[in-house]
DNA sequence: AATGAATGAGCCTTCATTCAT
DNA sequence: CATGAATGAAGGCTCATTCAT
């Protein structure tokens, strides 16, 4: 890598902290420069403009992310045995999540604004709906369900699933600051609470099936 | 109500409403002016700065809804039959949340900022440590339990209850523009997950304890 | 007198300290009001504007320096005796100014501002400029001298005698605090070096005509 | 000199003149923008707020006269010869303060203000409690005389040997126009007035000391 | 690739002044 | 007389962006 591109980097990694610290609106370009060891100016080098920073780091995101899903995908992740669906989430997805929290924390503030925006945390579970990618396409047709089912299915893994591991992600620093919790201690009890409510709906569900 | 408080409470309204949609930082006093069809310096003449609307906002949402919430358990709330306490939770709280999905919106993208300051959507699940209210105190009391296990409760509730049920408010719109559902449609999918994930963990517990 | 000129007088009496501590500029009409305790619209009713009550202000203060200046000349002073013009000065005038530091305070300020406007500070020397009165004509009429003697008096009357006083009145105050000096000790000091220097040269001038 | 430190010297020369011409608090940051004939913006990128311009006025002052001062005495200022002091003065002294008459301005109008402020006026004589320089303390020193035998000495020169031509120099403009003097007129009538007081006693404590 | 200097637009806030009662 | 509410016009300061080198 060249020297370059380091400095690109650098803004990047940079700007996704002051975007997660003050909110993309409350970021400025000065600490992001600041932050990044570079000269203001050399970030319009690279960056059309503030928000082009923040798309592309979208993009990074949900790139990286996607592939990380299809690989859990492809090596055996949706499978019947819970016990190794999470084995494998853990191993592959979740330590990806938990690495970049500030860009979650950016999707979700900026996932709140506006009207007319899109809801980029949206993406998260609606694959489909993504332009990055057309590998993904083939997961859910596997199988075979109602509308309705698909639907429940969708709004339950993301309001129960994925917005409560996203939430403990953007938060723990500040749930264990305000607690006085270990983050050890934490993690253990949201790892109980997952367990007694995502993942106990899940079970029932393999449990039906036979 | 006099004309004065009138307007005082149109610019709250209106600044409610900007807050929410374009972030506290990003909102412009012009705007929440124009939207509460007043000068914009008379914003000032009742507001010291920007920051103290969004404090007096907070102060009048954490007043209100610990005022609900001690209707709710006085009440019979929290109590053994999980029927009513859901019922009643509907009655009493539920739509007072919604009814200020934008209070609550601002209050997730403040609470995802910063490192130094406080985060106030924990107020919603630690009535202890807030300042505005001591008549709760007694309702935590009733139980005896280990610390690891209030522990466990607290972070159960959070993440797995209020969390889905606050991401659901401030999101329900944008979820179904997105997908293209109807909010009733949202509504049942929203309330069968809940039913199969945190209510089915309360259910749980109770049966436990029989 | 009435309660409403009282609160006239009230307001000019504020603004005056207001002014002296802020200067004119930065005089605001809340503080002029809050000092005068009274509502700021209430000034609006007494006063066309900020500037008008500037204005009053400077006209009763020469209104009042005038007649003491006369009543001054009337019982004697600028006479052959330097012992009772000084004694005649300090019973009739000094304290007057003493009393009105304020107003000195603004006098200097505004004099040393802007080119256009004129100078109100010389109006203390300039009495046939001045509109306020035509009684004082005759006093210098009295004493036959050339121009350039006249010009020699003034300017030497104005720097040596009047600024060293009116800068000792308006910065007494903050002289005693910085030099922790009483205000006895340096009025002490002050009739000292007016003695040795401003009234020497009025003591060797009456030496001179014999 | 590059052309950086060249906009901010336009800045600082704009700025007082923008100061002495309306005073601090009336002052606008867009005149001296427009008299500098550089962007608004650009003195926040020299100077982080109005105040800090004037202190940076302050600072180059006191430090250019402190050292002419210096120089003054190092050449044999404050020696027995008053003729020679008096030539010496102008030429190394004097000139500097004349040149400087807007700076000299803003330092009387701001020295009335306010109680709680330092007096910056001071510090033309009170060098000891001066924080720039610390070569100067030897020069009164030399003399041994009472503490109350300095304060005279001090009092007196500060009020009728220093204000006298403070205030020449800020007013001379205004009083040529007022009295419709020549400014070379007038110099000759204030060194009249100067020499028949101030330095006559200067001459008259040479004359004691034999 | 990098940077110090510069800028236009806009933002929060202030303030003298006026209105309505 | 008196006042709480309201307003237009700035004023100080910020910020994303660009220029020149």
């Amino acid at each position: 890598m060249d020297k370059s591109e380091e400095s690109k980097i650098r803004i990047l990694d940079s700007a996704s902290k002051v975007f997660a610290e003050k909110g993309y609106s409350g970021a400025r370009m000065d600490e992001i420069a600041g932050k990044a060891h570079v000269n203001k100016a050399l970030i319009y080098y690279y960056f059309k403009s503030k928000e082009a920073i923040l798309k592309e780091l979208y993009q990074k995101f949900f790139r990286e992310s996607t592939d990380l899903l299809l690989r859990f995908v492809e090596r055996g992740g949706f499978s019947e045995d819970a016990e190794e669906n999470k084995r494998l989430f853990e191993a592959e997805y979740a330590g990806y999540l938990e690495a970049n929290g500030d860009i979650l924390k950016i999707l979700v503030m900026e996932s709140l604004k506006g009207d007319e925006k899109d809801t980029p945390l949206f993406r998260l579970v609606d694959l489909e709906g993504s332009e990055h990618d057309t590998r993904i396409q083939g997961i859910e047709e596997r199988v075979k369900i109602s509308e309705k089912e698909r639907q429940r299915m969708v709004v339950t893994e993301f309001f129960t699933g994925v917005m409560p591991f996203v939430t403990y992600i953007v938060l723990k620093d500040k749930w264990c600051r305000h607690f006085k919790m270990s983050e050890r201690a934490l993690k253990e009890c949201f790892d109980y609470a997952m367990q007694h409510t995502h993942e106990q709906y899940h079970a029932n569900r393999k449990g039906k099936k036979r």
